[in-house]
DNA sequence: CAGTGGTCTAGACCACTGG
DNA sequence: CAGTGGTCTAGACCACTGC
């Protein structure tokens, strides 16, 4: 029986990489890719291509198979591994959904820092004070990080998140100006909701990824301020990179933890 | 044809929990557990029984289909979810092997400590440095957090990395005295290679999983001394409870790491 | 009750490793 | 070459959801 659907790669031997393959130097392999992962790339497109908006559902395992030409197994190799990865979310009996930062409304999905107790939900929602929004011009720093050029637009914002009325984290984010056109403070003021939320509804920029460098630092008298604490009280400095589909870098994020009253939480494995 | 095999807990809708259910209060879920989970935990038991060491390779899964009377596909994803936890790893054409932290030489599974440049072979193997190694007992945070009595006997551990002769990481270790009975500092000294190898091959204990609360903090002088900086410097301060299987505590682990040159790497997804 | 994801089986074939 | 893990299929049945 002729298990090969006709439009996708076929892996012969002397068939070069079938989608999305690295261009590695003196690499020999010969770059097989099974068909779950060409699966898994065409259902990334579909929703990079926004094909299904966050919080929506995606076809049901049998639908994609007929589409795709395989069988439920492997969709379901496919969807397992996007699910894995946070992107998908599976709900036995009601479908597989596209995965959202505005789901959980009690819950920022890559903030890490959690009060002494544990629980997160004893201290209520995070009050949120944006202090400024203003257009920019990409740093050096900035520029190779977002992957653009220096000099290139960007969009600056300060904010400062209270727990308790207790001021305990300073961001400073630098946004590419072009996918975030027509964000103000006001906006930001106004959404009621974890900011990647607002990125999702209003500039469909979903954060799917993200990296951290955390580093222990003292405040210069600005942060001070902005924080009501001292200049010799240490805090946790955390810089992030949040990426979207296929690793594109769409935020550089600054934040300044006052580690007194809460921890930064990891788990290792 | 009959699909349950005769010593396996069958999962009709009156059936509690076939292995290890949580007793939650006024859970109406009848608990079911797949087939796949019971395997799982059976395969768990023999890496907790010895039966497999660290480093050497478990049966194929073949043979445990045929030793557990099920098909392979059902071994299979138990053994996949055990490598997703990093208890085993899979080596196609090879066979599948209990994970250990001797393996690559050149790292530490746990140490999330980076050089600024990103690499951290670039910066050779860290110079261990052995402070003390002494018996005390158990405060009743230690005791808690090992989930044993306070005043129970424990051997504390205090030593320091050096990354290029530079003192960068001074670490406080608390382990109960039972299963690691007759080490000392010279054993400590001696070995060459992570710490958490030696506990594996020298008193079979097995590091799996652990967990860290990072804070921001200021030396005292005693630290200071030893890490050669002052006391207004910032450290991260990295608490960690790492686990045997079963999610038992067994090392409490208190970290101050120099952040001027490494910084603290972090994956969100 | 129909439709979804979740489990399990049995068998075929492929890719990789090492003797 | 035999043995291992890795992929893929086809079909059956189960558990969960909501109409």
């Amino acid at each position: 029986m002729s298990a090969q659907p006709p439009f996708l790669a076929v892996n012969s031997p002397t068939q070069d990489t079938p989608i999305g393959g690295l261009a590695s130097a003196a690499q020999q392999t010969p770059a097989f890719s099974p068909l779950y992962q060409q699966i898994k790339v065409l259902i990334l497109q579909s929703l990079q291509a926004g094909e299904w908006k966050p919080s929506a559902s995606i076809p049901s395992e049998m639908e994609l198979a007929s589409r795709f030409k395989v069988s439920q197994g492997t969709v379901r190799k496919a969807i397992d591994e996007l699910a894995a990865e946070n992107l998908l979310v599976r709900r036995q009996g009601k479908g597989t959904f596209v995965a959202t930062h505005a789901e959980r409304q009690i819950q920022y999905r890559f903030l890490k820092l959690i009060p002494d107790n544990g629980d997160p939900s004893s201290e209520g929602p995070a009050q949120r004070n944006i202090i400024d929004c203003k257009r920019a011009r990409a740093s050096v720093e900035i520029a190779r990080a977002l992957a653009i050029r220096s000099g290139d637009a960007v969009l600056q914002v300060r904010r400062v998140l209270s727990f308790a009325s207790i001021p305990t984290i300073l961001e400073d984010l630098w946004l590419p100006a072009a996918p975030f056109k027509g964000l103000t403070a006001e906006r930001l003021r106004d959404y009621n909701g974890p900011m990647y939320a607002l990125f999702e509804t209003e500039f469909d920029v979903r954060m799917v990824r993200a990296e951290e460098k955390i580093r222990a630092v003292l405040p210069d008298s600005e942060q001070c301020e902005l924080l009501k604490t001292s200049a010799q009280s240490p805090l946790l400095s955390v810089e992030r990179i949040a990426y979207t589909y296929n690793d594109v870098p769409m935020e550089v994020r600054r934040g300044l933890y006052v580690t007194s009253r809460h921890y930064y939480r990891n788990a290792l494995s």
